[in-house]
DNA sequence: AATTAAATCTAACAATAGTTAGAAAATTTT
DNA sequence: AAAATTTTCTAACTATTGTTAGATTTAATT
């Protein structure tokens, strides 16, 4: 009958739903998509696991909300803070700010990206698919930046991009299996990376 | 009765016993060990998933024995082909053997090796525990070597090893996710990687 | 060929999973 | 405060899971 109405409902759902995401995120992360069951994640907040469908209609929804948030995640911040830079920066910096970046978005909201990246093959295809879309993306932009890298000189022609995107993805990614709060910090950890890759590690002797 | 007897029974029971460890290997790689049920590994031999009891008393019993299997090939390889180096060896030809020992054994028994390096979240914590063993044993020898490059100054001083150790074993590791049979070589990866690490990437200009 | 042992199957059990419909409680709106 | 709406709970259903005991088949031994 009447049609417009229902535009902006400042539901309040939005309280719960959050708290849901976290505690899922945070199971997932720990135990695996199929290791965590939505009882785990409704006792975690005092709730009980038919009331998680009031807010998401299949776990693999839900699933499929921390994925995207993860991932995108990842991407703002390394884009937001790699646009930041002066045009004239040098590839090395522009390495070290999108390595913090990266590790800080992998670290801080270490839930929902460590769910993202661990695991695929547990979830729902529908969910693999999408993460793939996301992940290609950002697989697009180190693969361009380090491109016009190697191509003005700054990273040398004998460098096999392909090994070194994703030598530097894989070994930044792998820093979630390490990574210990308090012990180093996360921009240490990024510099330190960034330095061993840009320099090597040959001594003089 | 007779007591000296069933010493070296050529049981037949070695040939579909490790038929389903190759078929569970492969599926827990694929679908990580809670998304893969006992039913789909006998399956895929066209079995019944009661039989696999006559074999191994437990799921537990045989992700254990594929993540042991998986585990100690790495290490066996590796250090195999470290210690047939001649004594005198460069830090850099150590690094190139142990890399490729380590991607073969990663890439080749990859089922294996995959089930072992992934989900560990997954797998009970019996299972976990014990991995967690082995992969601290091999770290070590990592750790060793490495140390003992830099101190003889064939690594930079201003390494972080701990850094470099990690960086080297996940951007190993992570190949796993990237490997396809046909386009490089394991050879190639192995010798492009130390390359990066050993070397740097920064251009002249 | 008969007997013994090895391997698989059948058929079920108990536990747990995701999911659902409707009752109850909590919150918001009037 | 009454009414309407939003949120959570109760209680169950169905499917699937790891597991088991006993019957059955296959292979090895005598």
């Amino acid at each position: 009958m009447d049609m417009a109405r229902n535009k902006a409902k400042k539901t309040k759902t939005n309280k719960s739903r959050g708290a849901i995401l976290d505690a899922a995120a945070f199971l997932f992360s720990q135990h695996g998509y199929k290791g965590t069951t939505l009882r785990d994640i409704a006792a975690a907040l005092d709730m009980k696991a038919g009331s998680i469908y009031y807010h998401f209609s299949s776990k693999e929804e839900l699933v499929l909300e921390i994925l995207t948030i993860g991932l995108s995640n990842i991407i703002d911040t390394v884009v937001r803070d790699v646009e930041a830079l002066p045009k004239n920066s040098s590839t090395k910096e522009v390495l070290v700010t999108a390595a913090k970046a990266h590790l800080f978005a992998l670290l801080e909201k270490g839930d929902y990206t460590s769910t993202s990246i661990r695991n695929y093959g547990q979830m729902p295809e529908a969910v693999q698919k999408e993460g793939l879309v996301i992940r290609d993306k950002y697989e697009n932009m180190w693969r361009k930046w380090l491109q016009q890298a190697q191509d003005k000189g700054e990273i040398k022609k004998s460098i096999n991009l392909k090994v070194l995107r994703l030598s530097l993805l894989g070994s930044f990614n792998r820093t979630l299996a390490w990574y210990k709060k308090g012990e180093m910090s996360v921009s240490d950890i990024a510099e330190s990376q960034v330095e061993i890759f840009w320099s090597g590690i040959a001594g003089d002797k």
